[in-house]
RNA sequence: GCUCGAGUGGCGGAAUUGGUAGACGCGCUGGAUUCAAAAUCCAGUUCUUUCGGGAGUGUGGGUUCGAUUCCCACCUCGAGUACCA
């Protein structure tokens, strides 16, 4: 019996769907395992051959799992949701659904060739409405919810709600809008419900808000930041404009330092967790404020502490008494302009506690000078109130609102008595506002640079600089975002003529506005340190600006200085001989004490636009009343996407689903109804948004879970049972994106009590790309030529192809000229007067180089021109002229490129299974490399795997019957089995698949040797073999007689007593070079092995009458001889 | 620029608690079989050589009895990211 890969392949694949083998149980005695492929997006092009690389990883682990006892969960689903159905339904006016559905179709039949144990009864998509059910329902969830930053976590609105009416926000501790205007819990109830509803839209987890989006107007859609590349749309490369627009966000920026957290517990590939460290962007460092000058109101006296008192200062904060302890857990969350510091200075008194940029002091009652502190404070403009250790500790709620009171409504007017004094001087006070990770460096600042942008460049620049910064700005806004970020180099700016002044020195800073200040990151304000910063650096030195050296020992003549550790800071006042760790800290307490700044950890990662002006995606459950904002009860989910006449955006502007013409919401029938309706007091507008890609990828692996249900995500016992991935597998492309996205929301849900683990995934890996190997022919396209009198350019009509080796001589080229009837630029045929032209007349030949389809080239590298010619993409070279090799071969060049259609280098895994079989595919792609590398794709080499499979076959086989021996093994056999089973096991507990292909040539190749033909070998061999090439194993299987599938069977159980040795083929170097090798028994000893060796011939030979001075044994490994 | 990763035959790659560099496969060369081809089997295949041997894992140093493996400097390639204050 032949090995017939196409009847095997077809019946195993068969058999696993009518037994429905791969179907995972969620109640199981055998421990739970969890691997899961990053679901494809069912695109019209279909799978190529590196599409199922990631998804042959994880099947032999899913089944090497299953073999190993334990119960496997290893679904499949689409990602249907998307652009290009989106596209294609504008091009053809096809339904995206109906092309999603038969790409589907496609997928399906091409994953299913390969032969995965995937658990299909559990497949997923995006697009089916029982699907986006739960991601309407998750944005409900986030809707309903805010980020309470006491707790660390996500809470109920409602909690909010409460807070507010008892006690106003000023106590709560959200991440939220930065600039809300705080209230009383009076005022809240003051409040209209419309009120009410926009400030909570401030704390929401979701929330609306006008952002600044990266529209594209081609796509007629918003696109995400990872969906721009170099600075047009990913998709089609087209031009991407700024636009503010009213969307949808999600506060991921509340979750970013668990984001960066929760990467410690998780087991991914570094650069990848590098990537979303940079992506999520933390920096430490200080918001600094700096008054315009005029503004005088930073003389107040201030007295300074040594640094060696503040040390002191610090132990003292740190041993508080009971009541002392009570309140600060009440009021030390307090952000931004409310936050309280504890043990501080204020002028020589130290006060219990200090909210600096509300000026009010709170003490315990019952110091020694409370008369004469109460005054000292005042004067300085502080409110003082204090409480006696009793009430804090009866009643410390009483006393936080008493507190909160006071901060809302200051009793004393700061700076009224100075105010008089320098009001002549100015008519109006503004503040600039900057961030920086390098406080230390604050006496540095010779200069300011505001972005062009920057909302007070108006306001305070002088008139006679005003047509110099008014001309800047008009020239830099007319340089698009991509200009501005490509062009680097040059160095440009103008000088407001305004000036700021230094928080500590006093000192006048000129303001100046340069674009290499964003707007958009920070405050879109920089305090300029050129000793410290090469871009303030090189700016300074441009416009000739100071450049003070606040370094110890260094010299800033040539560059800037951005070392941090090991200097010293200098010239700084009262941080100068301090090193930067200190220095920062420092700086720090001095500015927040000065209440010029505070410490300020900022991020890079910006809350995710979440709107998309398109069709083809998720609905919102959102229909709008008075303008805000409502949350369809979740009873009533999924909105199913209404069907619309045309998928482009409507004519005035409006999303896709501005067509639709049933898309009201009735609340009181509480049903999606015609828009007519909407005349209905009732019946309100619908969202017209939908939910960006990434919304239906960044829970399914739950839902996976639980499938089918249609109450929850997934049952509590699901999810208790699957709890995460074990394994997952996917392109390292959805570093910053999905991945990203997923542990967001896993957190969230996590929070919310919904899903037990915080980390949906224990275990990445990013498969390498599979990359093809192109083909090219050299096509002659024309020539140059000279003569005495003119020159000029002939184009070849007939086009001549070149082999690549082939070199040709200036007579062959006349020849093929003539050929070709090449033709003068100018359209005169001329080619018979250049004929008559001398040699040497030919200046240059022009060849181009052309794809050519990879189907057409063999393994050698030789075109098939007939099939070449005969190609209907090649009409232009049906009659072309193909010149050859000496040997008549036509030979094409290669070159390894991304597998892509337009470079004709794709390969379908379907023409592989059919000539060589499914197993051998998983073999093949294995065996190409590490699974994590990039790896150019050479269908020649199959055949070494299709060799290997045949040669299995063969041990099972004498002739063509099927033939096993129950003979007893002899040791040798043993040996390669045992040695065999322990390498495929490492192998693939360390995912080093394509050793272990290695691994089973060598036994099939030794074994063959031996003509085994034991089935005490072969039938634990056929199951150490099935994970990679399940079918040939199934079918060996049932061969030897066995019933059930071999997926059921135990993997083999190595034993270490029939690897054991009794001598070893010893390596002897001299000087640690290897020059011979000797069989020596391992029961020798140290001083035996060397007797022996010393007294071989050839080592008296290379010692050549020499006396090493020393001879190394490591018994069992190595000898080595030195001298 | 920054961050990360990688440099080993003609090609894909193997070998790291430091211990025989090039496993396994492709390709290539020669041979067997065949009328011939495919398939199959056998032998060879890092370079160099005066056939004793010598050199060799991007380059230059270092540690070591011994380095592809560890350390330092540099070069090249790839990926990500970018005026991030």
């Amino acid at each position: 019996m032949q090995y017939n890969h196409i009847e095997i392949e077809k019946k195993w694949q068969k058999y696993w769907e009518e037994n429905q083998t791969f179907k995972a149980s969620n109640t199981s005695e055998k421990p739970k395992y969890y691997v899961l492929d990053m679901f494809p997006y069912p695109s019209g092009a279909g799978l190529h051959v590196g599409h199922p690389l990631g998804y042959i990883a994880s099947d032999i682990y899913a089944r090497y799992k299953r073999h190993k006892g334990f119960n496997v969960l290893h679904p499949q689903g689409y990602d249907s949701f998307g652009l290009p159905a989106e596209q294609y339904a504008i091009q053809t006016g096809q339904h995206p659904a109906k092309t999603t559905e038969e790409n589907i179709k496609t997928y399906r039949r091409q994953l299913d060739r390969v032969g995965f144990s995937f658990d299909w009864s559990r497949e997923v998509r995006t697009s089916n409405p029982e699907y986006y059910k739960w991601t309407q329902w998750i944005f409900i969830q986030l809707f309903n919810s805010w980020y309470n930053k006491d707790a660390d976590k996500a809470e109920d609105i409602s909690v909010l709600e409460k807070i507010f009416k008892k006690e106003g926000n000023t106590t709560v501790n959200a991440v939220c809008e930065d600039e809300i205007k705080s209230f009383s819990a009076e005022e809240w109830k003051a409040f209209s419900k419309a009120e009410q509803e926009a400030v909570l839209l401030q704390y929401r987890l979701t929330f609306l808000s006008d952002t600044e989006v990266n529209w594209c107007p081609a796509l007629g859609t918003v696109l995400a930041n990872d969906e721009i590349v170099n600075g047009v749309s990913e998709r089609g490369g087209h031009p991407v404009v700024r636009k503010k627009m009213t969307q949808w966000s999600m506060r991921i920026s509340a979750y970013a330092q668990r984001l960066l957290d929760g990467l410690e517990t998780i087991d991914w590939p570094q650069p990848l967790k590098d990537s979303q460290t940079n992506w999520i962007g933390k920096s430490v460092g200080a918001m600094v404020s700096f008054d315009v000058a005029g503004d005088l109101e930073n003389t107040t006296s201030e007295v300074k502490l040594s640094y060696k008192e503040l040390e002191a200062l610090k132990e003292l904060r740190q041993n508080l008494s009971k009541a002392e302890t009570t309140l600060w857990n009440e009021i030390k969350n307090k952000k931004g302009a409310s936050k309280f510091r504890k043990k501080y200075t204020v002028g020589t008194f130290l006060v219990d506690y200090v909210c600096l940029a509300k000026n009010l002091i709170v003490e315990f009652s019952g110091k020694e000078d409370e008369a004469v502190r109460t005054a000292f404070f005042n004067n300085e403009g502080f409110n003082v109130i204090r409480f006696t250790n009793e009430e804090v500790i009866q009643n410390v709620v009483k006393v936080v609102s008493e507190i909160n009171f006071a901060i809302q409504f200051p009793k004393v007017q700061k700076t009224e008595s100075k105010k008089k004094i320098t009001s002549s001087a100015v008519e109006k006070s503004f503040k600039i506002d900057v961030f920086t990770t390098r406080p230390d460096t604050i006496f540095g600042v010779s200069f300011m640079t505001l972005a062009p942008e920057h909302e007070l460049v108006s306001k305070i620049t002088t008139d006679a600089q005003k047509a110099a910064v008014e001309a800047y700005i008009s020239a830099t806004s007319k340089r698009s975002e991509r200009d501005r970020m490509a062009d680097v180099k040059t160095i440009s700016g103008a000088f407001t003529g305004a000036y700021a002044l230094h928080p500590f020195s006093g000192k006048q800073i000129p303001i100046w506005i340069g674009d290499y200040v964003l707007a958009n990151y920070g405050t879109g304000a920089v305090m300029a340190v050129p000793c410290g910063d090469q871009r303030d650096y090189d700016f300074a030195k441009h416009f000739d600006i100071d450049i003070p050296n606040i370094f110890e020992n260094v010299d800033i003549s040539e560059a800037a200085h951005a070392d941090k550790d090991g200097t010293k800071i200098a010239n700084s006042d009262f941080l100068s001989g301090l090193k930067y760790k200190k220095a920062l800290k420092l700086a720090i307490f001095e500015l927040e004490k000065k209440g010029a700044g505070y410490g300020k950890i900022n991020y890079r990662l910006r809350d995710a636009v979440f709107s998309r002006q398109r069709y083809w995606g998720e609905p919102f459950p959102v229909y709008y009343k008075d303008g805000m904002p409502q949350m369809i009860d979740e009873k009533h989910l999924p909105i199913v996407l209404p069907e619309v006449e045309k998928y482009l955006p409507t004519e005035d502007g409006k999303p896709p689903l501005g067509n639709a013409t049933e898309w009201a919401w009735d609340s009181r029938g509480k049903k999606v109804v015609s828009n007519e309706k909407l005349k209905n007091k009732t019946v309100y507008p619908l969202e017209l948004n939908t939910m960006p890609g990434w919304a239906g990828s960044s829970y399914y692996f739950n839902r996976y879970m639980d499938p089918h249900n249609e109450n929850e995500i997934a049952s509590k016992e699901n999810l208790e049972y699957w709890k995460e991935v074990d394994l997952y597998i996917g392109g390292s492309e959805h570093a910053t994106g999905h991945l990203l996205y997923a542990r967001f929301w896993q957190k969230f849900l996590f929070d919310k009590g919904i899903v037990p683990v915080d980390e949906f995934a224990k275990k990445l890996i990013n498969q390498g790309m599979i990359l093809g190997t192109s083909a090219f022919v050299n096509v002659i396209n024309g020539f140059a030529y000279k003569t005495e009198n003119e020159s000029g350019f002939w184009r070849i009509k007939t086009p001549i192809v070149v082999s690549d080796k082939k070199e040709l001589t200036q007579k062959e080229i006349l020849a093929l000229l003539k050929k070709s009837k090449a033709k003068l630029e100018k359209g005169q045929d001329k080619y018979a007067e250049l004929l008559k032209l001398k040699d040497g007349l030919i200046v240059s030949v022009e060849l181009l180089k052309k794809h050519v389809n990879v189907m057409f080239v063999n393994s050698s590298d030789e075109l098939d021109v007939q099939e070449f010619r005969n190609d209907s993409l090649n009409v232009e070279y049906k009659k072309a002229i193909f010149i050859t090799e000496s040997d008549d071969t036509f030979k094409v060049s290669r070159e390894v490129e991304k597998m892509s259609k337009s470079k004709y280098n794709v390969v379908n895994p379907d023409a592989i299974c059919e000539e060589y079989g499914a197993d051998s595919l998983r073999l093949f792609e294995m065996f190409l490399g590490p699974l994590e590398q990039a790896k150019p794709w050479k269908t020649s080499g199959i055949s070494g795997v299709s060799s290997f499979l045949k040669k299995l076959w063969k041990l099972y086989h004498n002739e063509d019957t099927f033939e096993v021996s129950k003979e007893k093994p002899t040791a040798d056999e043993l040996k390669v089995l045992h040695k065999t089973i322990k390498k495929v096991e490492e192998d693939i507990e360390s995912f080093s698949f394509n050793t272990s292909v290695s691994t089973f040539m060598i036994a099939v190749n030794e074994l063959t040797a031996l003509k085994c033909n034991k089935r005490a070998i072969l039938e634990p061999l056929a199951i150490l073999v099935s994970p990679y090439a399940p079918h040939i194993a199934e079918e060996l299987w049932s061969l030897l007689g066995n019933k059930d599938s071999i997926s059921t069977a135990d993997f083999p159980v190595f034993e270490a007593s029939h690897l054991v040795e009794s001598s070893k083929t010893y390596p002897v170097s001299f000087n640690g070079k290897m020059r011979f090798t000797m069989d020596l028994s391992l029961d020798l000893s140290k001083d035996e092995i060397e007797e022996t060796v010393m007294a071989h011939e050839k080592t008296q030979a290379q010692l050549q009458g020499r006396t090493p001075k020393k001879v190394i044994i490591v018994p069992g490994k190595i000898i080595n001889i030195v001298g």
